[in-house]
DNA sequence: TGTCACAATTTTGTATACAAAAAGAAATGC
DNA sequence: GCATTTCTTTTTGTATACAAAATTGTGACA
C-alpha cells in the first residue's frame, strides 16, 4: 500500500501511528480492551489498514506512558494490575490529586470556577439521566478542569496519565443510576470544598473524595 | 546493514533501539546534550550505526516522556524550559518528593535506612574530593533510594521521571566544591528529618530542601 | 532591491523485506 | 509413556525504499 492511501484517505490531519494511539486508548478507556489482553501487532496493522511500523509506534509510545506493558514472555499487553498494585496506584493518585485540589483552590480563577461548574453540571444531567457512557465523559471533563485550574500543565499532566491507567478499572464501578447519582453529589462536596478558598480542606476533601472511589473500584474488582 | 551487525557485535543485552534511548537519557542528563539541541535522525543512525527505525523508536519514547519535544517546526529537540515552565516543573517536584519523604518515613524499614544512608555516605565521600561527576550520580542515587524506601513504584518511577526531566538544569548549579559540600550537609538535615519518624516534619523537610535546589538552579540557568 | 515562483533538498511517515529469536509442534530415542 | 531433540511457525527487531510534505535555495521579474 503507498502512502497516498493513508494521510488523506481519512479525515485526520494526525499520523497513523497518532490515530492508532488514541483509538487505542479510547477502547482501553472505556473498557473494550480488557486489562491483560494481548495486543497483536500485524493483527493492529490489518485492522487499521496500516503497516505495523505505524502500528509499532503507537504501541511503543503506550508502553513508554504504563498504559501498556510489555509481557514477561512474547506480546504487549494491556496493563493489568492485582489489588496491591491498584492500591499502590490509587495511593500515588491519591497524593497527587490531593496536591491538585490545595494548588487549584489556592488559585480559582473565574475561569477555572466556571470550567469546573460547567462539567459537574454536565455530570449531574448524565446521571440524572442514567447515561453511563456520557457520565464517563462528564467525569473525565470534571476532573480535568480541577487539574487545569492548578494552573499548572505538568502536575495536570501527570494527574491525566493516572486517571487513563485506571480509566478501566474505575469504570466498572459505575454500573447503576445510582452509582451516577452518589459520584455526582460527591463531586458537589468536593467542589464547595475547593471553592471554600481553604486549601487545606480543598486538599482533604479531595483525599477523602479519592479513598471512596478507591473503595469502590476494589468492590467493582 | 544486516541485522548479524546489530544485537551481539556489542556487550548489550538489550535492542538497539533501548540502547540508543539509554545512550541518549545519558548524555542529557549530564548535559552532553544541551536543552534546545536538535536531535537528526539520520546523524544519529549514523552515529550508533544502526538504521532510522530503532533511532525513530527511541526518540518517540523519549518524548513520551517529556524529555524531548517535537519542535514546531521540523524535527525532535531535548526539552528547554523558560524560567516560568522551570518553575512550574520544579512546583510539581515539590509536591511529589513532599509526598515521597512523608511516605518513607511513615514505612521506613532497616533496609532502606541502609541504602539512605549509604548513598548519603558516598556523596559526602564525592563532595569531599570535589568530584563533581561521581556526586552527580550520588546525589541521584540518594534521592531515588528516597524514592524506593516509600515502597510504591509508581510515585516513585514519578518521581524519578522528574528527575531525569530536570537533570541538565539541576547540574548547572554544582559548580564548586563548595556547593558539592553544601548540598550534602543539606541531605544530612534531610536525613535526621525523615529519620525522626515525624512525617510532618520530613515533608516539611523535603520541601524546603526542594526550594532551596530550586533557587540555586534559578540562579545557574 | 524586494518578492514571487519554482526547483532542489531535506525530513518525515509508512510500507515492505528479511533475518534472528522464541514458541510451538512433531519426531526420535530411551 | 516420557523426555529430548529437531523442524515449523510465529513474532520481533531492524534495514531499506519510497512518496508526501516541508524547507531551503535560486533566479526571474517588477
Amino acid at each position: 500500500m503507498l502512502k497516498s492511501a493513508t494521510n488523506r484517505a481519512n479525515g485526520q490531519k494526525h499520523s497513523m501511528a497518532q490515530r492508532i494511539e488514541q483509538a487505542l486508548l479510547e477502547e482501553i478507556g472505556t473498557g473494550d480492551l480488557r486489562p491483560g489482553q494481548r495486543l497483536d501487532e500485524v493483527g493492529l496493522a490489518r485492522r487499521f489498514g496500516a503497516s505495523r511500523t505505524p502500528v509499532r509506534e503507537a504501541l511503543s509510545r503506550l508502553t513508554a506512558q504504563g498504559i501498556l506493558v510489555q509481557g514477561e514472555r512474547r506480546g504487549v499487553f494491556v496493563a493489568e494490575y492485582s489489588r496491591e498494585e491498584l492500591s499502590q496506584i490509587f495511593e500515588a493518585m491519591h497524593e497527587i490529586e490531593a496536591a491538585c485540589a490545595r494548588i487549584a483552590s489556592q488559585r480559582l480563577t473565574l475561569l477555572s470556577r466556571s470550567e469546573i461548574e460547567a462539567a459537574q453540571a454536565a455530570c449531574v444531567a448524565a446521571a440524572e439521566d442514567g447515561n453511563r457512557p456520557q457520565y464517563l465523559h462528564a467525569n473525565e471533563s470534571f476532573h480535568l478542569a480541577i487539574y487545569r485550574a492548578t494552573g499548572n500543565p505538568y502536575i495536570a499532566e501527570i494527574a491525566s496519565e493516572f486517571r487513563r491507567r485506571t480509566g478501566p478499572f474505575r469504570a466498572k464501578k459505575f454500573e447503576t443510576r445510582d452509582d451516577l447519582l452518589a459520584s455526582a453529589r460527591s463531586h458537589g462536596e468536593l467542589i464547595n470544598d475547593i471553592f471554600s478558598e481553604d486549601s487545606a480542606t480543598a486538599s482533604r476533601s479531595m483525599r477523602s473524595h479519592m479513598t471512596a472511589s478507591f473503595l469502590e473500584t476494589l468492590k467493582a474488582n
